[in-house]
DNA sequence: AAAGTAATAGACAGACCTGTCCAGTTGTTC
DNA sequence: GAACAACTGGACAGGTCTGTCTATTACTTT
């Protein structure tokens, strides 16, 4: 684990004044890469604080304890991934599979949308109530935005929805997995994804922009 | 947490005797539910000795340590799940159809394959390098498994790999999200599954004789 | 019935993590 | 330059979990 760039190490960011040695943003900055490589029980107060090379009191300025930083974790997932997913099935397109490009999008850029967060917060939601009904209504959304998206292409709605689930479980399940391929291998992959997602083939056109897309985001 | 049922309490079981009160496998089977509940973290001596109703330090009569506990445990899903699934794959089918349909076995039911253990072992994995590479193991088997199974009916090789992925990561991703569906609502939704998996429909026997098996097992 | 064996109970030390208290440090304000 | 606010460090208490040690119990063997 390599020490995180701090408030006072940006260049971008106001200079630190007083006492400061690291801002409120920093603590979370930290957690948030505990949370996604080694889930919630792996955030402690603690291990924090050394990698941040700060007293672990100095956390309890900022926060009111653990589950206050927990909160605030849980609450940026909310207004990041849900939201993002939902804009890229919304997203204008002319085809069903195009449309699937603009989905794709969502695995291949981790700027839009965060997927090692999403399973950290899937594993956190199975020990907790409170996250899972958070997750879950995410969940909720994002199906219906899909269902949405394979009906405006004139799916009938029982085959809208299984083929919702089918494209968003997928790549829940594929993510999960994580296999070590390269970009070149799951471009490689797309047409035979969009067939098996929308049962009908991709234009080379779709597949040429989706691959254009994915190599300058993939920098 | 109701209490498990212990080896002295199953009538089905050799008596015990001696100063016995629970056995290696009451240790075992207590750890196994707790694992798919809670996940790896959650697998505590203390509680389980707590849930068993016996002093902790019995636990050090029948392991070595609470690794060696884990180690069982990451074994019996070793010699489960992915066997399972692999046989399932292979199994005998007409159609493509009714071969998917014998995968969708697997999430019906349990006794066959166990998607609570398998998301706590791929918990599990994402906290230790040992456990990700027995679970990227099982993944490639059973990928290999799937995309032998759409290669036999006469799909190219891309496709059939996609196929694979899609249908494995799917029910992965599906589990995961355990929507509150019944088993009729589930049912409902096969149809559309078999379209979006393979392309084709399936026969109104092939979907009414999945229907059978399921509420069979699902009793 | 005495000796032996398998399993369990309870006490203990040690590690780790959280949260609180208070004193100390740094820069700002008047 | 004194008072102040913002933040940090270190010590402390308390809780939880692991693993070890020793004594004890319940049954078996001879």
């Amino acid at each position: 684990m390599t020490a995180p760039l701090l408030h006072r190490d940006d260049p971008d960011k106001d200079p630190l004044v007083g006492n400061v040695k690291v801002t409120r943003q920093d603590w979370l900055n930290a957690a948030m890469s505990v949370l996604k490589a080694g889930g919630v029980e792996a955030v402690k107060v603690a291990d924090l604080a050394g990698q941040l090379q700060v007293s672990r009191s100095s956390f309890y300025w900022y926060f009111k304890n653990r589950t206050d930083l927990l909160d605030a974790l849980l609450q940026h997932w909310q207004d990041t991934n849900t939201a993002a997913m939902v804009a890229q099935a919304n997203a204008p397109a002319a085809t069903i599979t195009q449309a699937c490009c603009n989905i794709f999008r969502c695995n291949i850029n981790t700027a839009l949308f965060d997927n090692r967060l999403d399973f950290a917060v899937r594993d956190w939601a199975r020990r907790s109530d409170r996250v899972n009904a958070v997750l879950r209504a995410g969940d909720t959304a994002r199906l219906q935005a899909l269902t949405a998206m394979f009906a405006r292409f004139d799916y009938p709605p029982l085959e809208a929805t299984a083929r919702a689930r089918v494209i968003y479980y997928m790549q829940l399940g594929y993510d999960d997995a994580n296999l070590g391929e390269t970009l070149d291998e799951r471009l490689a992959m797309v047409p035979g994804y969009l067939v098996a997602f929308t049962g009908r083939a991709g234009s080379a056109d779709e597949i040429a922009a989706f691959a254009a897309y994915a190599r300058r985001v993939a920098g």
